[in-house]
DNA sequence: ATTTATACCTTGTATCACAAAGTACTAAAA
DNA sequence: TTTTAGTACTTTGTGATACAAGGTATAAAT
């Protein structure tokens, strides 16, 4: 067991940067809630049911996203997230906006 | 005027970062919570006092940080911080933390 | 004595994410 | 055919972080 909480410290970090994520996956392929949480799992960007689900209806109702309902192999329907044209040009200020906080965070670590 | 906010998402992915910020700055020198603010602002990390004085005080809590009172040449006096052993650990686990976010993120964006 | 500048501190609010519990649909097992 | 297990979506309550705005206090200049 490690003195300091790092699994904390990096969920702060990620604080902020899930919505970019979310983006960034429906970007390159639509995806519903569930998929969604096991890619992030997998890249360690760990999110739970709790906080996915309500940032897709903010992004949504910010019509960043659109969704559709589909059947599922087994099991209940899937809401399919899809990104729109205003979600890809948010996406794109946000590469802006992250490669400048990783930057700055750069100067402030080595200056 | 932008169609989003643009200083909104970099204030977001900004979110907990500040700790690492300031652990780094008082890594190089010590420093009172004025001087802190005009640093990180330079840095355009900006930051406003109700931020940074409970952070402060957290991070003294947490023995990460000390301070001791110092005149100043014009004005009331300074409480200069000045970064701890301890606090010196914290910011190398902080910087494995955010080099895994920031590997992490380039993953997902890129993939 | 009042104003100006500097510096520290507190309170209330908003937002983000998590934890935990709940709803609902489908298919397979008892 | 009822029950159970699995999948998927949703809501409520809580904690942490940062901001906005206002407050306190010291010291020098007018």
């Amino acid at each position: 067991m490690n003195e300091f909480n790092t699994d904390n410290i990096k969920a702060q970090m990620r604080k902020g940067v899930l919505e970019y994520c979310i983006l960034s996956i429906l970007n390159k392929n639509d995806a519903y809630a569930s998929s969604l949480i096991s890619e992030l799992k997998e890249a360690k960007m760990i999110v739970v049911e709790g906080t996915l689900y309500p940032l897709l209806t903010r992004q949504k109702n910010q019509e960043l996203l659109t969704y559709r309902w589909e059947e599922s192999p087994q099991g209940p329907p899937r809401k399919y997230y899809a990104i729109t044209d205003k979600g890809r040009a948010l996406l794109e200020e946000m590469d802006t906006a992250w490669q400048d906080v990783v930057e700055t965070l750069a100067l402030i670590r080595n200056k």
